[in-house]
DNA sequence: ACCGATGGTTCAAATAATGAACCGACGGCT
DNA sequence: AGCCGTCGGTTCATTATTTGAACCATCGGT
């Protein structure tokens, strides 16, 4: 990797519970020299992806990227596209639903629709990051994606977040080939305890998997019927994306019958 | 300035006239070597600062930034702090507003809101790039910024917008030390033909002014009267920015009982 | 079949990034 | 007060990366 990745790596080191950071700490949390960090966050400053808050000198995730994320928004107008569709599904089943992307090798959450019908919500945060193995939206994304992304996905350390995570890599390879023949994936407890979600892969023109919708409910709400409803709701959204994404949605002729059944 | 930098400057490129260029445009546009060019896209790609865009493989702002400016806005709700205010300004004074920031040494537009009192109104587009010399706001911010960025904007091309537009670097700084005793700038068709705006600055806690509130109306409509309202608006709600924002707004005792004179 | 453009690649030469040591300042401690 | 640790920031010789002219392969139009 180059010096402006490098640089752009910095920028993973804030996050929502550590928003500031000062300089020694980034130096510390990313291993490199703290004289180059300063130099890298000097250059990140000067375009504004950064800023100094005064007076402890820390820094924080600057002004340009507002600028940017509009440009991006007229652009691709993903979450105008992106909201519609969750309002859809969470009219439909009741649930909270949510659209997370891949992007840098990481799975963005970039959308959400809470339901409004039960007490009890799944909540999610913006801007964050989930783990590949122990979400629906991970899991779809990583079944679909290319043998790199996989290899290098499983290779690294697999946290437990609950008892219920699946950490064995044998074994997860396995799910993500039932993955890609039912056509979505599910998880039940693996990122946060009593959340049982599913989530189908959304395409892009070239039928790369980029993106993946998936709806979450509290566990013990999950009756057999709300569940088959998850996974056509979860199939048709991804599929509309797919669709409103230029991308042509996969055949599920075969299984949806099967499901149905 | 080094390569992160370079490669940052790249993204200035996409606007919203010109949201995807291809490769051989940015080594054009940017003056950069092509191989050059390739490898520092490439390495913005690989953040998702940027994406390709297939069949041509063109690149366009990525998806990173949603994440990031989520981020920025968890840290920093600048735009869930300005709306309101700007929201008082155009109820006030029945014209629209807007809030641009100094970021990267450019004036960047912010945040704005539209009058919905008259049919014409004052169009801007989010994520727009204002010019230093030609607008209220980059008056504003220029005459209290420090002498080096007045130097090095005043030291560049000041193309003339308009007929109105003044473009001699001599008056301009005639007019930016008015602009500092009188604590307002003020600015009639010299960005587009019939709009008079009238800015403030807004200043961080350290007492530096990183940004403007300003309000826009059609000039044919700007009566004494609605100017004095204007202006006071636009004073008032910069200094409540600043505040919220953390910062001290200057002494205006001397000067608003003048301007009430 | 050609032409000119595209995105992308190569490799020696030039340049920029790197990091250990250092500096002054600040903020608890004793 | 005086000390100690840490802070953000800087220096400069060493080192590794960036750079760019030339080069491919490919595509679309004539």
């Amino acid at each position: 990797m180059g010096t402006t990745g490098k640089a752009l790596e910095l920028l993973d080191l804030f996050t929502r519970v550590r928003p500031q950071v000062g300089l020694s700490d980034i130096a510390r949390l990313s291993g490199v020299n703290k004289a180059t960090c300063h130099r890298l966050m000097t250059e990140l400053q000067a375009y504004g992806l950064v800023e100094q808050v005064e007076p402890t000198r820390e820094y924080r995730i600057g002004p340009a990227v507002l600028r940017l994320a509009a440009l991006r928004e007229e652009t691709v107008p993903y979450k105008s596209i992106v909201q519609p569709v969750l309002a859809e599904v969470t009219e439909r089943t009741g649930e909270s639903a949510h659209v997370s992307m891949l992007v840098g090798g990481r799975v963005e959450l970039i959308s959400f629709a809470y339901a409004l019908r039960h007490g009890t919500r799944v909540i999610l945060h913006d801007a964050e990051t989930l783990p590949f193995h122990a979400t629906s939206s991970g899991l779809a994304i990583l079944a679909h994606a290319g043998p790199v992304l996989q290899k290098e996905v499983l290779g690294r350390p697999l946290p437990a977040l609950t008892p219920q995570t699946e950490t064995d890599p044998v074994r997860i390879r396995a799910r993500l080939e039932a993955i890609r023949v039912q056509g979505y994936a599910e998880s039940v407890g693996a990122f946060e305890h009593d959340v049982h979600s599913i989530a189908a892969p959304v395409f892009a023109s070239q039928g790369d998997c980029i993106a993946a919708l998936a709806i979450a409910a509290p566990a013990t709400r999950v009756t057999p019927e709300l569940r088959d409803e998850m996974i056509a709701a979860a199939l048709k959204g991804a599929d509309d994306l797919t669709l409103k994404w230029g991308g042509r949605p996969p055949e599920r002729a075969a299984l949806t019958p099967i499901a149905a059944y």
